[in-house]
DNA sequence: ATTAGCACTCTCATGTCGAGAGTGCTAATC
DNA sequence: GATTAGCACTCTCGACATGAGAGTGCTAAT
């Protein structure tokens, strides 16, 4: 589709870009990378670039700067192959420490997510995300009911990879902790091993049948799965949009503000991670490309985690459109395998 | 200290530049303020006032905008009794509204914050801060602790006052469900109703002395203990960055940059709050008398909210220098009494 | 003590100009 | 035939000037 030459330019042109910011000339090219040819040369093949849609002018007699489609070429044959394991030692070692960090988090999920989000920000200088683990693919381990003052329950629900999640409950009826432990001991031993959804919807059926005694407590379990399940709409892990305000592309503010405003709906970007947690391997989303509307003008970088072949949930980096996809992708890609690693 | 006209002018110029935010003429002054004398009289008086370091010039010949004294006398003297109670309907309403949603939900104190936070900051377009409770002015209730895989073990933390604390931990020893019910049978029967500074002090003291074979568990349950300690520290709740961004102070980005700054810090911020909760009643800081060095520039309106006569923790508004102090004194006012009141 | 009038000052938006950077085209070159 | 040198052209950007507008400070009149 282009000859050798064309792409070389085009890489240039995006490298450049992506380091300087400012829009790259012919005579930029010819000079920092060494590509045997004048900068007539180099404007013409610019030129052809830009009718084939790689490449725009801001204005006529500005250089050029890569369009969505030309950064799309880029992540995906320029930079192929090998080359995203090509990072500098600095970097590397960065993940290499992180990775070695989080093993030793262990099992407490949100904190390790919220390390996640860190790590990801301030090594990128992008906005990092965490989707934690969806409902559907989260399995029931054990939930318990704890007595608190005469008319309050909590309930702490944990589930097999570590979630913990509580919720505080106004009951009726005054229980005593035999009784909550009972209850506890029935669900625990009946329910154990399946997943959250499964639970929920078998519950809503034998509440409809049974109207025993417990039947309270029973409704008010219900609540808490509820609670669990609207957990990854509620509670997703974003960090960075400090680091974000420090980079020059946002020196303008209205960018800001349309991201945060996207981060604080949480709804819009949680759509857009979920689908691309259906795709194997690490996502790339430029620009236009991007179906929700705030985020147009951004780019994002994401993965999923599994726990053995089942994916758990999705990381990501937002930044802007010329973010250093080579580097993000590392990233993204080498924490994701770490996150699953723990799950082993 | 000053007579009454100066007064009126003074509170004039305040008022005009908190609702227009541009430099308030001695013109417009006479046409908004019917105070029955001409702009050359009013020229005269603000020069006065200016003298006196309550209004400044940007430059010569624009209007006067008023310094942190000028707000510092308005706060105290101006917008005194009674008028802080006199807001719009709409926003009494907005209150009341909350105020009894507030009811609703309860003991989660997690849940109580972040609608706080997130009410204060839509009420008022400026940030929004709640400090939970310090440990030390928390009272242990009860823990308990739940088995989780073989080596691992879930505490979960209750104060009197409902916060919810839980904390995954590994362990040596395999206890058995059993086990762990009778240390945590021990725990709460032994402390409950103490402070949680004070159980840990004497933890440490019993550590030391004997070495029992649940040794262990013990040293696991200081480490919660610890944590529920350094909670204050690290969990503040904030929101409203983005509410803040639509306000035109901060078309500038710097600020913003300085302020989510600050709050990632995190640390200024809370010894700030700290230092606001030794006070009674609503406490406003202006401009420059802030102690942090990144939120000079901006003023804090802060109220504690107790527990009877037990002062617990701090909510705050962060805002521009110009902020509508009336409203913003009202706002917190009102809802630290309201928070005060779900403790009862 | 207050006010009207007037000269003065400062900002801000607008317009002009030249330097600098980069292109596109054409003609010469390998 | 592809590549290159040369040159005119275009566009941006900062510097500088200009004029309108707003507001002041001062003085003289009320």
């Amino acid at each position: 589709m282009l000859d050798e030459r064309s792409r070389q330019v085009l890489r240039a042109v995006v490298q450049s870009y992506i380091n300087k910011l400012e829009p790259v000339g012919s005579r930029f090219v010819t000079k920092k990378y060494a590509l045997g040819c004048s900068p007539a040369t180099i404007r013409n093949i610019m030129a052809d670039l830009e009718d084939l849609g790689f490449l725009s002018q801001p204005h006529t007699s500005a250089g050029r700067v890569p369009t969505d489609k030309g950064y799309r070429f880029y992540v995906n044959f320029l930079g192929d192959a090998g080359e995203y394991g090509e990072q500098d030692a600095e970097l590397k070692d960065c993940v290499c420490r992180f990775t070695r960090r989080l093993e030793g988090i262990g099992s407490d999920l949100n904190g390790m997510f919220v390390e996640v989000t860190n790590a990801l920000s301030s090594m990128s200088n992008y906005i990092g995300v965490v989707m934690p683990p969806r409902p559907e693919s989260t399995t029931f381990n054990r939930i318990d009911f704890i007595r608190y003052k005469a008319d309050k329950v909590v309930a702490v629900l944990l589930t097999d990879e570590g979630v913990i999640k509580n919720k505080m409950l106004s009951v009726d009826v005054a229980f005593t902790q035999e009784d909550l432990n009972r209850i506890a001991g029935y669900l625990n031993s009946e329910y154990s091993g399946r997943t959250i959804d499964e639970i929920k919807s078998i519950l809503v059926k034998k509440m409809r049948q049974e109207k025993a005694a417990w039947d309270k407590l029973i409704t008010n379990a219900i609540k808490i799965y509820e609670e669990a399940t609207s957990f990854a709409e509620e509670d997703f892990f974003v960090s960075g949009l400090y680091d974000v305000m420090g980079l020059p592309d946002f020196s303008d503010m209205s960018r800001i503000r349309e991201i945060s405003r996207a981060i604080k709906d949480k709804h819009a970007i949680l759509k857009l991670l979920e689908e691309l947690s259906s795709a194997e391997g690490v996502q790339v989303v430029i620009g236009n490309e991007n179906p929700v509307e705030e985020l147009k003008g951004q780019s994002v970088v994401a993965s999923t985690y599994k726990e053995g072949e089942r994916p758990m949930g999705v990381i990501a980096l937002i930044g802007p459109t010329r973010m250093d996809y080579s580097k993000a992708i590392y990233m993204v890609d080498a924490i994701s395998k770490c996150i699953s690693r723990t799950f082993e």
